[in-house]
DNA sequence: AACAAATAAGTGTATATACACTTAATGTAA
DNA sequence: TTACATTAAGTGTATATACACTTATTTGTT
């Protein structure tokens, strides 16, 4: 459906500004599609995204704070999602030996298992989520890369 | 900048997966710079969101429910946006005469005169955040278009 | 060593999202 | 007309975002 049609908006000022609006309403599009996913487990999009970065780790244990650096959401709260995870046994914590202040975080069993539960249907929903061929998805790829500058 | 720079992520399983972390990544990032314009005016994205579709209405009221068929994520909560728009006299309620379920909505003068300060500086922000040319941009609204089905 | 600056994690508060629910008004069909 | 379903708006609660703040620890400088 065109961006038109969906917002029930006739025109926009120029293309740059309906660029704006239409990742703003293809983002949260996606968001609502993928949420489904994840409910079953009880995660939410932000906490998947800490498990995903936590797996990315492959057993050596991350701070919070670099949790923090490689979230899509730059001011999201690393600290209360690790600890909404670790509520749910997906994550643990731990004192980092060489510096107090820090505390390292690692995926469970637990968290690496619902993970791989997750991951067919994942990849199956991002392909029917996405209308675009493999062409068209590099493109889109670039242009987003290029568009932050 | 890269988007495996931004979030420190070496590959991802395939360019469908990259394509949805990228929408979710530019989005934020966009916020988090819109947010700036706002705030000197005491607004939300999701609250200056509204003030546009109301200034569309041009003049003729609208319902609470037809602001949430036309916001940018559908499960927002229009009724709740409104009273806070209320508060700071942005916006009316007024009782609908042939539906007294339904209430209509009506932007103010105060509202309005926001909106045409916030409308240089919307124009001018976009170019500078949307880094593409005029042909890249037409591209990526189709894309976002097609992405969608 | 002493002290200020910087850093890591976490807290407090306002706003927004997500979703189930309530209440009031309207529409529809027996 | 009564009864039931539908619709519009709003409420309640959990989660997340945004941002300022606190506390504890470490670093760096004198």
């Amino acid at each position: 459906m065109r961006l038109e049609e969906a917002i029930k908006q006739k025109e926009f000022t120029d293309s740059y500004n309906k660029a704006i609006v239409n990742l703003h309403y293809t983002q949260s599009y996606l968001v609502t599609k993928q949420s489904c996913l994840f409910k079953p487990f009880g995660l939410s999009p932000e906490q998947y995204n800490v498990l995903r970065i936590l797996r990315g780790q492959k057993g050596s244990p991350i701070t919070v704070s670099s949790i923090q650096d490689r979230m899509l959401n730059k001011m999201s709260n690393a600290s209360r999602l690790v600890e909404k995870l670790k509520q749910k046994g997906m994550v643990v914590r731990e004192e980092c030996p060489t510096d107090r202040r820090q505390v390292d975080i690692l995926i469970t069993e637990k968290g690496m298992d619902v993970l791989s539960q997750l991951h067919n249907q994942m990849h199956e929903l991002n392909r029917t989520l996405v209308q675009l061929n493999g062409e068209e998805v590099d493109q889109l790829n670039d242009l987003l890369d290029k568009l932050r500058g």
